[in-house]
DNA sequence: GAATTGACAACTGTTGACAGTTTACATCCT
DNA sequence: AGGATGTAAACTGTCAACAGTTGTCAATTC
């Protein structure tokens, strides 16, 4: 990590203590540092971080609507813990979400946009022919992002990330290496080329039908009673 | 309303002040009653409900993570504004997720629920025989509200129900009175049948379809210009 | 007269303290 | 011994006060 990444000064860049310790807690859940079913201890949090507990509150309420925790009343802050039955509901509405956006793009898209993404592509066959799975995933995540990006709808946007971010609840981490480059690769064309195309129907289902298959090949790794317990559901909102 | 809505007593019921000023300040939003683009203030809130500010901050936060405020660090909250852009892009996606649910219920559904189905279509249907556009609204409403419930993705329906909470940010509320009622009912009729028979692709389509004629309806009934300033879109997010 | 400066008022960001609840543990009774 | 009861520590919920920032407006300067 280098020792200075601070952004050139600018007010509108100063961050209150809220957006600091918010984004700090998030990194730490999404690491695993802070590990799923874990509680968390305004306390704790705070003199670890050097501030006092009324920021952190704030952050937890944040993490709270973005589904990354529990709060229970006078008990304290869960770090969220997925059950089987919900990590496949997540699996299934992030796809759809996903097509959505492959669907949205393809009716958006620009030429400059359509280069970028051939750059991607390329990069991505260049992974395989040299077989490095690193770079092929990196490059998988360049690519995912700019289809997202560059579909334009910024609350889509936002709500597929988020959906992205909770997954890392169950995702064990270092699983996600791509096992299976060229059937993820032909994948990535078959969207490409819908998008390039400006077929926006056939974008979507190519990308519900990508996602739904990095599903099933997520699923077939583990068997359901490697999670915990698969009847544990989140517990219903007190509306 | 009745005198006395309390829940039986029971310990999971106990409701912390944010979570009580949090769902006030978003009946106000919803409602109107703090407009769009009104700026609210920590201690004029805390003071009109008799709390401190701790609890109202929290509560800010929440609301921003769910799109319905804009803070803005040393200045203050906002009720979000939004533009027309930006909400034929909510009306998009919503769309596409009512169109995920309906797929959903299609492939989940009972029997028991298809009964109340039925009669959430029946109730509609005697609406419009007796011409009550104000029962048909809440039959609609209800019909509406059983198919995200029956969906069983709890975190679909979160999201969904939080860009529909979103969306009366710019609806004008009493304009929400559906004009064409037979052929509002048609594609009820289109989205139960293809649900009814377990046909989860019809079912979605269909339910898309639905959500982008009323979408199409609303748009049709201003123009840009009414919006406030078309190319007014949200500060993106300074991550 | 216009622009700049400086002081003041209002508000947000943060903190530390207090009150009430939960949890753990030791004690007591059967 | 086993379970119930009471007590104390730890923690959460809430509040009030302090510190720092923003915006206003009058006084000052050119």
């Amino acid at each position: 990590m280098p020792l200075d990444d601070q952004k050139p000064f600018h007010a509108s860049n100063v961050q209150t203590l809220t957006v600091l310790v918010q984004r700090e807690i998030e990194r730490r859940i999404l690491t695993g540092e802070l590990p799923a079913g874990e509680r968390l201890s305004e306390s704790a949090l705070a003199a670890d971080m050097g501030v006092s507990r009324g920021p952190v509150r704030e952050a937890m309420r944040g993490l709270q609507q973005a589904g990354l925790v529990d709060i229970v009343a006078n008990k304290g802050v869960l770090v969220r813990k997925i059950g089987y039955d919900e990590a496949v509901d997540l699996y299934d509405l992030r796809g759809s979400l996903f097509g959505f956006i492959c669907e949205t793009m393809a009716r958006r898209r620009t030429d400059e946009q359509c280069v970028i993404f051939k750059d991607k592509l390329e990069g991505m066959a260049a992974a395989i022919r040299a077989d490095d799975k690193e770079a092929y995933f990196r490059t998988n995540l360049e690519f995912h992002a700019a289809i997202v990006e560059f579909c334009g709808n910024s609350r889509a946007r936002a709500v597929y990330e988020g959906i992205a971010k909770e997954m890392h609840l169950f995702r064990r981490r270092g699983l996600s290496l791509i096992e299976n480059m060229e059937a993820s690769m032909q994948e990535h064309e078959a969207i490409a080329a819908a998008i390039n195309a400006g077929r926006a129907e056939t974008a979507r289902k190519a990308g519900v039908r990508h996602l739904l298959n990095g599903r099933d090949r997520f699923l077939a790794t583990l068997d359901p009673d490697s999670f915990a317990s698969g009847s544990e559901r989140r517990p219903v909102a007190a509306e």
